[in-house]
DNA sequence: GTTAGCATGTAAGGAGTTACATGATTTT
DNA sequence: AAAATCATGTAACTCCTTACATGCTAAC
């Protein structure tokens, strides 16, 4: 058991992609950087030394499958091809459900919840809905407590500390309505499906 | 010239906060916490070493001000007081100012931009008027390269990722909203105060 | 008198960036 | 053949957090 704790974000987002598709590194970076658009961008210098870890752990391997294409470009037996295309093992394989099907804090928190989110079409029903349940949860206490701050303080505020505590929070209920909004239809979905495969419609826990 | 470089972030909200009024490490935390609100919190792990380096350079000193109340607690000539405060030397205000005058990157990035907006209370009106501009320009040059990458890959994306990047550039555009509103109250202002000067009433040069 | 919270600090380390170094490939 | 951009990698450094260590002070 190597208990490895490589930053979870990153491995996730590898892992996840690679399994979709076997990439080289610079092309990683440039999906990477474009799933995950506003919430997060990663530099070359962390991508490659995770792809290095991955690949001493052996989640990951050299993909020679399509030599034909690279034999040119390589360097016969003396060094590196120009080129590397890794795929995910079944090591991998198995190491990615398992990331995906962690429903904890990293999952909800500001840095894992955009990569989690961005992968729930590889996520099991529950989980995706305990991750959405538990985004809300921590934006909620969040609210609250900047909320009870701003009624502590507001007297000796300035406008634009007001202004842009009032942004802050309307941006966070708005992001609550938005989670709201796909737990419902998770719901929805969970009891259609649900229905579907009894007969008529039994009963709805919850 | 010491050119010093220690965050920039947390150097500025200490400078602004105990320009303010003088306080003691711990409640400093709270406070700053507490006006960043949404945007960042900060750990003791890095306050009070920022303190410390803030006293070695002279921007701050330890208050003796009002002994009276600590002159209890205080442990004689032997050691330390329970509660040290802190208030900004000279040198401490003059290094705000330097700082409250930056319009460059460092104030309409993501880490900084909050920061910098609190204490625009503090901050010459031109040197707001760019910091909003150059924020804006940055989100939307950001929304551009989303918009721009998602054209290019709508079809082969699944309903969540899709629903994510939908989600981020709401917020972006929401955010780019707020900031012409701002930015065209600054302009208001800035008209008003130049029609005052010319003729009617003097000036109020802060 | 003991728990809870105020108050100060340090050491180790996690997570990532910047800047550099190097070379291959494509475009102009 | 020069310039751009693709491609891989490393070393040093930044900024911050966690966990620990310590003691005071107020409340119950």
């Amino acid at each position: 058991m190597a208990a490895n704790s490589r930053s979870g974000v990153l491995e996730l987002a590898v892992l996840g992609l690679l399994h979709e598709t076997p990439m080289h590194g610079y092309e990683l970076r440039k999906r990477l950087n474009a799933l995950l658009g506003m919430f997060r961008a990663f530099s070359y210098g962390s991508l490659y030394p995770c792809l290095k870890q991955l690949l001493a752990e052996g989640l990951i391997t050299e993909d020679d499958s399509d030599r034909s294409t690279d034999a040119v470009a390589g360097r016969g037996l003396s060094g590196r091809r120009s080129k590397i295309v890794y795929k995910l093992t079944a090591d991998g394989k198995e190491r990615l459900q398992e990331l995906l099907a962690q429903a904890g804090p990293s999952a909800w928190e500001d840095e894992g919840f955009g990569v989690h989110f961005a992968f729930f079409g590889q996520t099991r029903a529950d989980v995706r809905l305990r991750i959405l349940e538990g985004r809300r949860s921590r934006l909620e206490e969040r609210l609250e407590s900047v909320r009870a701050a701003l009624a502590r303080t507001r007297e000796r505020l300035d406008g634009y500390t007001l202004e842009l505590h009032q942004h802050g929070l309307e941006s966070v209920e708005r992001e609550v309505r938005w989670l709201n909004e796909l737990i419902g239809r998770e719901r929805e979905q969970g009891e259609t499906a649900r229905t579907d495969e009894s007969h008529g419609r039994p009963d709805d826990a919850r």
